[in-house]
Parts: C-alpha cells; structure tokens; sequence
DNA sequence: CTAAGTGTACTATGCGACTTAGTACACTTG
DNA sequence: CAAGTGTACTAAGTCGCATAGTACACTTAG
C-alpha cells in the first residue's frame, strides 16, 4: 500500500487518489480487483470515512474504479481510464518542463536529471 | 511584466513570487533595479496592499529584493540568490521526473517531451 | 429472515490559509 | 512640510479540508 503525508498540506483525499492511481500504473492493483471498503480504509489510516469516500468518488468520476452499493468498490476493467492517467501525466509533466524552462533551465540539465534518475532505476 | 490568475487556486502572493522570479531568471530585471512599490503593485493588479507585501517579504527572505524604509523595495545584487532560485528549480524539476517515474513513464517518453518543448524555443 | 458489511447522502462543526479592509508608524525625498 | 515609501497590527470574511454523527438502501453470509 502507500503512505499518508499529513504534514505535506496535499489534501488527504488527493493523497489517497493518487496513492490508487500509482498502484494501478504500476500494475499492482489490477482490473476487477476489490478495493478496501471504505470504512476498513478509513480505519486503516485513521482518517474519517467522509475523506475516503471523496477519495473513491474522484477515483469513480475518473473511471479508475466503479462502486456498487452493499457489494464495494472494485477496479475498473476499462483500457481507457489507464490511458487517461497516462495522458494526464504526460501533462502534469509538460508543465513542469514547461516551469522549468521559465526558468532558464537548458534542455541539457533537465536531461542529466532524468538520467540520474532513471539510473537508479536500472540498479535495482 | 506578467499575468495573475485568479481562478488557478494557487495564492495571489505566491503567483507575486513566482512572477518576479521568473523575471530575474530571464534577466528582464537585474540586481540594483527598482521594484514597483507595494501601493503601486497592488494597484495595478486590483489586489490588495497586504498581499504585495506579504509577496515581497518572501522575496526578502529569499534573498531576492531588498527593501528599504521610505526609499522603497530593489532587486538583489546577490548573485548567491539566484544560484538558489537555480538549485530549487532543479529539485522542482527532480520531483516532477520522479512522479512521472512513478506512474511508469520511460525516460524516452519524458525526452520526447522536452524535446518537443525546447523545438519550439528554436523557433523564436 | 436476520445481522453484518457495503456504498451513499446529508447536516453541522472546527480549523487553517488566504485575502481584504482599515489604521498606524517610521522613514526618505522633493 | 507633504507625499511617497516600507512595515506592522487587528478585524473580518471567504473558502477548502477534515471531522463527527446520523441515516438509508443494498448485498451477502449465517
């Protein structure tokens, strides 16, 4: 699972969209797959059962995963909500190049940053 | 000069910041200059006088501008504020990789991005 | 059928960040 | 002296986030 940041000032219920987000990108939760109900969550991270259920609300307008009442919420099966993350975070990414280049940054430091980090990568 | 967005979320006073950071990185405004006064600013933008100077306090602190009682606010001559700036666009950037890493982007993919970006700069 | 667990909806409250408003003071400059 | 400067302070309002508590409809295991 993922961690919480209180001391981060993210809101907790963005934290928990993406924390989901990250596992479903990575493959570790896949398609089908039942999430923990929202009170179990809540309890989990000792955060109120309001905060998870605008947390899996965000997820469900996202189509990242679907709820069905008495049953629980499940995670989506549909392709496309998988590219969407993609897209938005190709786009999230953009952004920063584009923060970045205002500035002053060069196209050949922002290369050796992701180098050093894609690095690592390949130790592990 | 540059554009407040009221509707973005992000605080007024740190879009202040930004802004004339970005403006100090790109050498439209160099050390010794005279920065707007905090009536003047808060004029043009239709925003409150507190805000301006709640903006340029950060900038003090930061080793930005300078300001001085009954003359007004300049820009810093300390190159090592703007090696600053530098370094945390740099971790800016650092994190923004490692996110993109996160939900499984390849480093081609984020090259091609730059590469994209920086294309059109060579156009100007 | 019953009980437990599920998602969902609603109101009320507290808290903190941000912004605005207004006032005041010390200082510099023309 | 007057105008403009930075600075400091209190008060109020707004907004988003999180919590608390309650309630309802549904599904499933027993």
């Amino acid at each position: 699972m993922f961690q919480l940041d209180l001391k981060s000032g993210v809101p907790i219920s963005d934290q928990i969209v993406n924390g989901f987000i990250k596992l479903k990108a990575l493959g570790i939760i896949k398609g089908g797959e039942q999430m923990p109900s929202v009170r179990s969550l809540a309890l989990k991270f000792s955060v109120n059962p309001n905060t998870v259920q605008k947390a899996y609300a965000i997820l469900e307008s996202g189509g990242i995963i679907y709820s069905v009442k008495g049953r629980g919420s499940f995670v989506s099966e549909d392709e496309r909500a998988h590219l969407a993350v993609i897209e938005k975070a190709k786009t999230d990414f953009y952004g920063a190049v584009k923060t970045a280049q205002g500035l002053g940054l060069s196209s050949d430091t922002l290369s050796e940053i992701i180098n050093e980090i894609y690095k690592e990568e390949k130790k592990c």
